[in-house]
DNA sequence: AGGGTAACCCGGACGC
DNA sequence: TGCGTCCGGGTTACCC
């Protein structure tokens, strides 16, 4: 384990902020910006406490109190910048953007050519979504995952605007989903409809839930309820 | 432009 | 019990 100190002497913390799945904590003179990938997680607890298998990164405050990136695989990364941009300017919208309408986010949909679920999973599209969030918002707007995005009509876009966000939102307010034992407290994955369901009857019309490969990601539906249309 | 694939990482699940 | 193998999450790189 290699071990180096960054010190980020008289610096406080003036904000803390997201952006897509990126956390942000602005310090005076510079950011820290995480991205937590699927293990990682951040702790907050007083300075003596003792230390826990896979903590990646501490931050000690002059506050007696420690801030210790865990992250059990690894994946998740963590930058000190002066400014963003570099890391967000490609970014698409966040999803409960106002500006973000129906006929905006058709539009979008419109100008792609590429099938649905790898597209939503796109940062550069549309920021935040991942594959949990993705299988369960195109269960509840209808829509197989491997419907072209072109071939979405004004009512389509606006059903899946409506599921992306009441998915978020579920997820939210469940604290996220606990199916690894990485993940802590959450409680959204009691609420799947379709995710790690594969077999199981489908909440609406008690078919079984599908599983198949979409670019590679496991990828839950139900072949009943989210027909491919115009094939 | 879109897709397919591999890589990163590692603990748990699974098969033998 | 002890192996080996596969899996999966988000993202980028690279190839066709």
């Amino acid at each position: 384990m290699e071990t180096f100190q960054a010190l980020l002497p008289g610096q406080s913390v003036q904000d803390i902020g997201r952006r897509a799945k990126f956390l942000t904590i602005t310090l005076s003179e510079s950011i820290l910006v995480f991205h937590l990938r699927m293990s990682g997680d951040l702790r907050m607890e007083p300075s003596e406490s003792p230390l826990e298998k896979h903590d990646r990164m501490v931050l000690d405050f002059t506050s007696g109190w420690r801030l210790s990136f865990n992250d059990t695989r690894k994946f998740g990364r963590v930058w000190l910048v002066y400014d963003t941009l570099a890391i967000f300017a490609a970014l698409g919208p966040e999803p409960d953007d106002p500006a973000l309408t129906p006929a905006k986010f058709h539009e979008m949909l419109r100008e792609r050519k590429r099938a649905i679920k790898p597209l939503l999973l796109d940062q550069h599209f549309l920021a935040g979504l991942g594959n949990i969030y993705t299988d369960e918002a195109l269960f509840r707007a209808s829509i197989h995952p491997l419907q072209s995005s072109e071939t979405l009509d004004e009512q389509d876009a606006a059903r899946l605007l409506e599921a992306i966000r009441f998915t978020l939102a579920s997820g939210i307010e469940s604290n996220g989903a606990s199916i690894d034992w990485v993940y802590r407290g959450g409680d959204f994955q009691n609420h799947f409809q379709v995710y790690q369901r594969s077999g199981k009857p489908c909440p609406r019309c008690g078919q079984p839930i599908n599983k198949i490969l979409v670019g590679q990601r496991g990828t839950h539906f139900c072949p009943n309820c989210q027909k491919l249309k115009g094939a």
